[in-house]
DNA sequence: CGCGAACTTGATATTTGTCAACTAAGGTGG
DNA sequence: CCACCTTAGTTGACAAATATCAAGTTCGCG
């Protein structure tokens, strides 16, 4: 399979032999994190970068009153803490909804990246604000959605995201989480979460057996969720003109 | 009033008086902006990019069903559009809540900044992380608290965001938006956010009148709301340690 | 003074949360 | 291979938060 850093960073710039080279280097021997546990916990000041491979991991907070906010899900090609060059502490934890396989980049690497390899750095930084433009779709998607509608966005999305580093189908993903992860993604109840799943369901919108998710109709679906990718600012065909 | 460009800035990285002076020159003839007026619409490639120097603005998306999320105010010293380089469209709008002034800064001289001023543009990109994360802490606001916590919080970071760039005293700052916007904001309905709103007022913990937010009792509001302003990365004294 | 926009209020409907039980599924040791 | 055990998923009854609708009321401004 081929380096999910590279397919999606291809979707951003123009890259050269040479850079793809330089990332496949960068993402290589990669180790393995246990399902639900820290990959950096808040309050740290990380010195390696940490890329996700395989498996899924989110960022998420931690209220006073036990309540846990997921605010994104990290799939294969995402990097985890980019940004603590700039920040410097995490002001929130990283941590794994099932097994992953993680890279530990040296900060010397990536300040040698930023100096000598422009192109690069440049789709690192298109990664970047993509991130924050995801995060205000979220944000849209919990303050103007019902629980049924938030919960399709979020499939079309993970569908698109995981067909750009190559690891989903036409209409179909792995999604090995809870549903009780899904809830604070969403921010409702684990009770309800699987109320609204089970609404989808019976719509047929959706199919979600032994983690994986199956959209028999994605156009159906986008128009339930009045989902539309450009937020994503994918180069290409993936962008899902293909809607109309 | 000295520059809220700077101002903001000199909290995310050490300036010389030279970049202090560019800066400066950067912001100087701002152009008026009426109140409920687009400075950029969805949908757009702006050839300029645009710095709020007086007001508030706000980044907002209208759904199909006319629904409005904001998803950011704009205050002095807060770029509307630094991403469009990189990304190219508008995903979302942005408009003023209020009367505001605006700079339209060349793409070209953000080039030449970005070539020529590292210190510059290393402050840049930590206020656009900054955003990042203000987004963040948003989303949790909005999933994990109720409405008047929730309110409540958005008072709290609203004064600090504002003292760093001059526009706040230690416990009051001018508000000038409208109960429909904060009600657009917090992600409920008008009616509620009122109610919301009476109940800060009934446990003393705010008050508001004619465009002015005033805290009686800083910490305790903050208490109430759970703020804690480390997701602001700001450096020094504002970033609100005293509230032990 | 009057007009329109913003704010306030009450009654009621809908969505979402809480609690508590129950069922299904996966994994482990005998 | 089965018995058990733990976790995840499901259901129902009820409570709380929020939305909706419709009618006032106040405020700023010309």
């Amino acid at each position: 399979m081929s380096n999910p850093l590279v397919m999606k960073l291809e979707h951003g710039a123009c890259l050269t032999d040479a850079d793809r080279a330089f990332l496949h280097d960068l993402s290589s021997r990669p180790r393995r994190v246990a399902a639900h546990r820290d990959i950096i916990p808040e309050g740290e000041r990380p010195e390696d970068v940490h890329l996700v491979m395989e498996g899924v991991a989110c960022r998420y907070k931690i209220l006073p009153n036990g309540r846990r906010q997921i605010m994104a899900f990290l799939v294969p090609g995402d990097f985890c803490d980019l940004h603590v060059a700039l920040l410097g502490l995490m002001d929130h934890s990283i941590g794994t909804s099932w097994g992953c396989t993680v890279v530990d980049i040296p900060r010397a690497t990536i300040d040698n990246l930023t100096a000598h390899h422009p192109r690069i750095t440049r789709a690192l930084w298109w990664a970047t604000l993509v991130d924050e433009a995801t995060l205000r779709e979220w944000l849209v998607n919990m303050g103007q959605r019902d629980a049924d509608r938030q919960m399709a966005h979020l499939f079309c999305e993970s569908l698109v995201r995981l067909q750009t580093v190559g690891r989903a189908s036409e209409d179909s993903f792995e999604f090995p989480i809870s549903q009780a992860d899904l809830a604070d993604v969403l921010g409702i109840t684990s009770v309800h979460a699987n109320r609204a799943l089970q609404d989808l369901r019976a719509k047929g919108l959706v199919e979600w057996r032994s983690k994986r998710v199956q959209v028999p109709n994605v156009p159906r679906l986008r128009a339930f969720a009045e989902f539309d990718p450009k937020y994503l600012h994918l180069k290409g065909r993936e962008s899902g003109d293909k809607q109309a």
